[in-house]
DNA sequence: CGCTGCGTTGAGACTACTCAATATCCGTGG
DNA sequence: CCACGGATATTGAGTAGTCTCAACGCAGCG
């Protein structure tokens, strides 16, 4: 049952990277993961400076990683939805020197580090993909960093729908032509941007008056994708996208 | 000989991280490494978009890692010094989604994909090091994304002060209360920063002005580590400096 | 039915930008 | 050893993008 779930997800996203993961090799990983449990909106899931003792992955809900400065300023370094591990790094890196919070009500499982030891040690074709899957947020941030130092904010606002729209397609939560959940906040995507929630506010109606995208209510609609993606310079490869053995 | 090289500086990084790392392991990566050769300044290493069959280090110069938008806005993504792999992540991320250039000449060394399987394959320990290894690169993201998106410019190139100074502590290329070498024009801060030229040297003009931070003919030297860390907020501890068993 | 949180709009301020001119440094060739 | 040219650094002036503060609208909820 509980397998169930992720197979709909996690697998998804394993099994777009490289689809020559053997069963058994997925299955040594599913079956470590813990019971679901439930973390309430705005509250951490992982604590800065904490040092977990297993790796967390949402199952349902959405949730972010951020950095604050001593000061307070705080930064959203990611953005997760439903399959996403939020902290696999957890396990190599041992200290977090950032937090996960959970956006909206999530769903999570939990697998411990324990287990991220004995795959490493028993496995190495799933710990490749497990690496991969690190290096993917990390290419993720590459873009992140590329947008805050050299995107606009209206490109920038554009780049991350694109980006969001694009994953929750992975995951089966979104398809091309077709309206998707989208239950931020503007001051969510204002800590993502790196920029205030009022510009917010004057990016994404520009982008309805240019009818690029329309969003109200939680529920977001991409007018025009093409349009969007060239605005925002969007181009998908480095969400690996592409199935090739590791 | 060539050994005696990479044990100077890479081996450094990897022993500061993890020193339970046996002689054999270190061997059975040191021993791939092909012969030096050089890159001059400003030339790629390796090209975006490409699928590098090996991995490279650099011996010795500086070099950087940077994306570049379709019209040929670039950001600088990271920049590296002696004893630092540029691309790792190329090795289970396959193709490049950015490309690293040399900043100044470049003496550098590649290890091929090839033995970077077989580690994965045969070596365990390793392996978890060399994936920490890129996630503390994964780590250096995040701060320069929470730099772009929080600090200002005056603590932005303070924070990469002092980001450089303690890296080149790791490698033994800085000593505190001693100058060192900072062979970067300003242009290349203003890349890393994502500000422009004209500002870095407002800004790097008014560290001076507040004895924080001296800088001619490539000579740097930090005058008040404390009060410029205060400035940045830096906290090194993103660059794992503690040894523990992974 | 009145909070409270979120979204929207306007006005003025500030940070960092661009363009442009000048100064300085460094390597090269005479 | 000096003169030159190109790259780099410095400074000034005006501008653009984004910020902050503030007011108001609207919807959901206790």
């Amino acid at each position: 049952m509980r397998q169930t779930i992720l197979i709909d997800y996690l697998i998804r996203q394993l099994a777009l990277r490289d689809s020559s993961l053997l069963p058994a090799s997925r299955d040594l990983l599913l079956s470590a993961f813990s019971a679901v449990s439930v973390v309430k909106a705005d509250h951490d899931i992982v604590p800065q400076g904490s040092r977990p003792d297993r790796c967390t992955l949402i199952v349902a809900g959405w949730a972010c990683r951020y950095a604050e400065l001593s000061d307070g300023r705080r930064q959203t370094l990611a953005v997760h939805v439903s399959g996403d591990f939020v902290d696999l790094h957890s396990f190599p890196l041992k200290r977090m020197d950032h937090a996960v919070a959970a956006l909206t009500d999530c769903t999570i499982q939990t697998i411990p580090h324990t287990r991220m030891r004995y795959i490493t040690e028993t496995d190495p074709h799933l710990t490749r993909v497990l690496w991969l899957h690190t290096l993917v947020d990390a290419a993720m941030l590459r873009q992140w960093l590329l947008s805050a130092g050299q995107r606009n904010a209206l490109e920038r606002t554009a780049h991350l729908l694109c980006e969001l729209f694009s994953r929750l397609q992975i995951v089966g939560l979104a398809s091309p032509n077709r309206p998707f959940d989208l239950p931020l906040t503007q001051a969510d995507l204002a800590a993502a941007l790196g920029i205030s929630a009022v510009h917010v506010n004057r990016m994404i109606a520009q982008l309805r008056t240019r009818e690029l995208f329309h969003w109200h209510a939680r529920e977001a609609r991409i007018l025009d994708w093409e349009r969007l993606r060239e605005l925002a310079k969007f181009d998908p490869a480095y969400l690996i996208l592409t199935d090739e053995p590791r």
